[in-house]
DNA sequence: GTGATAATGACGGCGGGG
DNA sequence: CCCCGCCGTCATTATCAC
């Protein structure tokens, strides 16, 4: 979204010379308009803008195996990536995986469908005539201004407005943030202010820090002052997009989705904070974070709150108040056997080696205690209500214990994603349409409609039926006023697809989901591939799809 | 009895933090 | 250095639907 890159696409324009950047962007000419590029956007951070992505992906080559062989060889050496492709795809395999690239049609007909929607968004603006708007978007960015700047501007005083004028606006906008910025504290500076005279590295020195305290840009009580934080250009909505994914990944996988993400600072959060078990995420968002409030009623924060039928058999020496995360699976009823029989074996006081094989295992499994030497896994009813849904949510209908487990581990806690889309509930009084991506069980619905924040229209793209289920009876049964549209697969959601649901919905505010963490999490023994892994690669399609809701917004704006 | 689905047992390693 | 914790996967067995 950032670079609306310069492209020619009349008959003669396959010629064009995209050896010298410079030179094509001073190229502006009343016929040209800018074609959306799916290179992960560049700022002003970033050494150079790439589009090589581009010339690959044009040529046919499937996504991730275009992204992976920049990321190997950088983006300069245009003979090594072509090398790197060529290998990929010969050998089928990309390094340190060893699933089969070219028999994964699903990456390749992402790519060209991405190729095909860029095409189509090129015949729609000419066809239209909405050149004038590009071209002046197209000359204040050869001037320097960032995309946002004379998004801002153009928005502002209109698309006829002289140059001049338009400069003048922008500028006075930037004296007024840079007053803004007075006052503020070092690490504020870090974070808010001067981050973008920084380095990678310096900019990610906060980041770090976040990591080990688990808290974001705040959680309740937590002393921190709440200041708004500046969003780099390409990432301001509208729309609003969350992202989530688990924290600890692979090395180098959050910096890798940062930057596709329009190089915005993740927020690394412990649900600790937020409910009586630990789940630490890292969210990407362009939400404002000044004036977040929490969930009320505030929930129990501890084991011994939530379940309080366990402190008559809750040992001292075990000394838990707060859960480990919540998986897909539980512990067996073996576990929890040979506890007892190792307690019922050591009397009243056992000794300390028993104690540390018991303490081991119930961290392991999240085991409470539910008798006397009685250890046992959390029912899916406990765990729908720690996570943040009413009792019941994902019970019955034909759904099965192991499928309740599996979609409750997989899903938000509602009371750390609520505190961060708080702030939309002032920006959205009268209801939000929101893009709902790889849903779930519907933890972004179940977070929007606690906190009061009417659901206009929720399009869900979710492909397991079971989770479809259970979001649809949710809706049903939580009377709401809105229109609620399920979509199976995230392939399906193309350009035209968008623009048939943004004109229905009259676009889309928010833009909200977290892909699938299979191949980053811990718990993963034998594909924890990374980012490119077979399902964590969906990552690929929240960006595109991310991507082409801006493009279509902007388009909207103007059409 | 048979195929489908559900439940269960067995299975290391990486990265962060002290 | 050691410690801890992690939105999991595969193979096999048990149970279910017919």
């Amino acid at each position: 979204m950032v670079h609306f890159d310069f492209q020619i696409s009349s008959g003669d324009s396959e010629d064009v010379d995209w050896s010298d950047e410079d030179e094509m962007c001073s190229l502006v000419s009343p016929v040209a308009y800018h074609v959306p590029v799916i290179t992960p956007p560049t700022c002003e951070l970033s050494s150079s803008g790439s589009k090589i992505s581009d010339r690959f992906l044009e040529m046919g080559y499937p996504l991730k195996v275009v992204f992976r062989a920049i990321e190997e060889h950088g983006e300069n050496d245009e003979e090594a990536i072509l090398n790197a492709i060529l290998t990929y795809l010969a050998l089928e395999t990309l390094p340190g995986e060893d699933n089969h690239v070219t028999s994964d049609p699903h990456l390749s007909d992402s790519a060209s469908t991405y190729i095909e929607d860029l095409s189509d968004m090129n015949s729609i603006l000419e066809s239209q005539g909405q050149n004038k708007y590009f071209e002046t978007m197209n000359l204040l960015e050869d001037m320097g201004f960032s995309y946002d700047e004379a998004f801002a501007a153009i928005n502002r005083c209109g698309c006829e407005t002289p140059i001049d004028e338009l400069v003048e606006f922008i500028d006075a906008a930037n004296m007024a943030k840079a007053d803004d910025l007075q006052g503020l504290n070092d690490i504020e500076q870090l974070r808010y202010g001067k981050k973008q005279k920084l380095d990678r590295d310096e900019r990610w020195t906060y980041s770090v820090k976040n990591m080990q305290l688990m808290i974001g840009f705040g959680v309740p009580n937590s002393g921190m002052k709440t200041v708004d934080r500046e969003i780099p250009a390409a990432g301001k909505g509208p729309p609003y997009f969350y992202y989530e994914n688990v924290a600890y990944t692979p090395k180098g996988v959050w910096e890798n989705m940062s930057r596709f993400l329009y190089e915005i600072e993740p927020e690394f959060v412990d649900s600790m904070h937020f409910s009586a078990a630990a789940r630490k995420r890292g969210y990407i968002h362009n939400l404002p974070i000044d004036g977040r409030f929490p969930l009320l009623p505030i929930p129990p924060f501890t084991i011994q709150e939530a379940l309080p039928l366990t402190n008559k058999w809750w040992p001292k020496w075990d000394q838990r108040t707060k859960l480990n995360c919540i998986l897909i699976r539980h512990g067996s009823a073996e576990d929890t056997k040979k506890i007892k029989e190792e307690l019922d074996k050591s009397g009243p006081d056992p000794p300390e080696h028993v104690r540390k094989y018991v303490l081991e295992q119930c961290r392991r499994y999240n085991f409470v205690w539910v008798g006397k030497n009685k250890v046992a896994p959390l029912d899916p009813d406990e765990i729908e209500v720690i996570m943040g849904y009413s009792k019941y949510h994902t019970r019955g209908g034909g759904i099965s214990t192991t499928a309740r487990y599996q979609c409750l581990g997989n899903s938000f806690q509602v009371d750390t994603v609520a505190y961060h889309l708080s702030v939309l509930k002032k920006l959205f009084p009268n209801g939000i349409k929101v893009l709902s991506l790889f849903s779930g069980i519907g933890g972004a619905e179940v977070a929007l409609h606690k906190l009061g924040i009417p659901l206009k229209f929720v399009v869900s793209v979710e492909s397991s039926e079971t989770c479809r289920n259970i979001l649809q009876s949710w809706w049903e049964q939580s009377n709401q006023k809105g229109k609620l549209i399920h979509i199976f697969d995230v392939r399906d959601v193309t350009l035209g697809k968008l623009k048939e649901l943004m004109d229905m919905t009259e676009g889309f505010d928010l833009v909200i989901g977290g892909s699938p963490c299979n191949n980053l999490a811990g718990r993963n023994r034998y594909t924890r591939d990374g980012l490119y892994g077979d399902q964590s690669s969906l990552f690929f399609d929240y960006f595109r799809i991310l991507d082409l809701v801006k493009k279509i917004t902007v388009y909207r704006a103007y059409a």
